[in-house]
DNA sequence: GTTGTTGTTGAATGGTCGCGCAAGCTAAAC
DNA sequence: GTTTAGCTTGCGCGACCATTCAACAACAAC
């Protein structure tokens, strides 16, 4: 009956979390984002219906492979916490500037703090993806509790919280031009503090 | 022989860090700045030059003005520690929206993560401005040490980088709608990582 | 091959952007 | 009261903004 979409949605919204996560929802303008995805206004505005659309799903998908990039991260650690500190520590090493990410810091983050004023409802949409992460640390910590990792008075909610604010922070620093040996410390230093969490045989 | 400016020059930039502060930079047109400063373009990039050249100096102003009010909060105390500690939970209970500050994150950070990739001489300037602010909490809290309340064998640059990391991260996380209650335990909690750090009688 | 559907194109839209400028106004100097 | 320096005004500039749309191209169904 049609014609085939010269791509498919995904490969296309991957280029978008490139150019937004790296400038921002103001700082893309509609030319460098024809230009990022190699297609015509048209296109665009057929497929996605707006700039504001185009910037929500690219957040969705980049929340979704951040989500991914953690679990499979933590997948290989028997201990809960044991792989919740070496993912601090590989998030200190991943803001090395020579690996060309479009961006240290985290693109929800940036997001919540650039919209939160101007843009209402990106700003509900990345606060409610970090609602959505810090719950599943909460339950992945909680795991960690029942397994005797962690001590049996832990607010795991809380903690999550905590460790979410280490993760935003440790990375809103990597926008710094600091040392990559002071963020590598500062991602052991982070880690260390789930050590204060953990029961005392 | 001429006229006098009508208003002071910090009069005007504090207006400006209102808007600026709150919207971003891209986030604020100037529209909205005429509107904000209550002048005419013609006074305006008579006065600061640029768009630019008024945000640098409302960054500027509003770092100077962060740096006094940490000062004054920490004044009264006669442990510097303890006078960190109260200042993260005081940072956390001013995260309260009744507050209606022009944002809760700060503008630095905000600055720093907005202008990373699109404006380098902010970048830069936010840059700076934080490793300046690091400075001042590594002689604080060398100060600490050599008086007794940290362990003599604390790395003060390290701390403090530690300690800033919290602030972004604490001030981050107040952007997103969390219970008062939620936030006050998070200052607390970051408070409490301090307590790592003391000298053990 | 024809038809129907749908993706694609790129010029053009009205609006807003940051900014310059010529004229007007105010007040100190004499 | 006249001069003169300089702050203030607001119109208007060219550029760029996000977006639209009519014409076109490609493919599936028949």
């Amino acid at each position: 009956m049609a014609r085939h979409p010269r791509y498919d949605r995904k490969t296309i919204l991957d280029k978008a979390v490139g150019l937004f996560w790296e400038k921002g929802y103001h700082g893309s303008s509609m030319k460098q984002v024809e230009q990022a995805l190699d297609m015509r206004p048209g296109s665009i505005y057929a497929t996605f219906g707006s700039k504001d659309g185009l910037f929500t799903e690219a957040l969705a998908r980049y929340a979704e492979q951040c989500g991914q990039e953690m679990a499979t991260h933590l997948e290989p650690y028997e201990s809960v916490v044991d792989g919740l500190q070496d993912y601090l520590r590989n998030v200190a090493t991943s803001c090395d500037p020579a690996l060309a990410a479009p961006s240290r810091a985290c693109m929800i983050v940036k997001t919540l703090l650039e919209a939160a004023n101007t843009h209402a409802g990106l700003a509900e949409q990345a606060s409610h993806i970090l609602s959505i992460i810090e719950s599943s640390l909460a339950e992945l910590l909680e795991q960690a509790r029942s397994r005797g990792e962690l001590a049996p008075t832990t607010d795991c909610g809380r903690l999550a919280r905590l460790l979410q604010a280490q993760i935003m922070g440790l990375r809103a620093m990597g926008e710094r031009d600091l040392h990559a040996t002071a963020l590598q410390q500062l991602g052991d230093d982070m880690a260390s503090i789930l050590d204060g969490y953990r029961t005392h045989h």
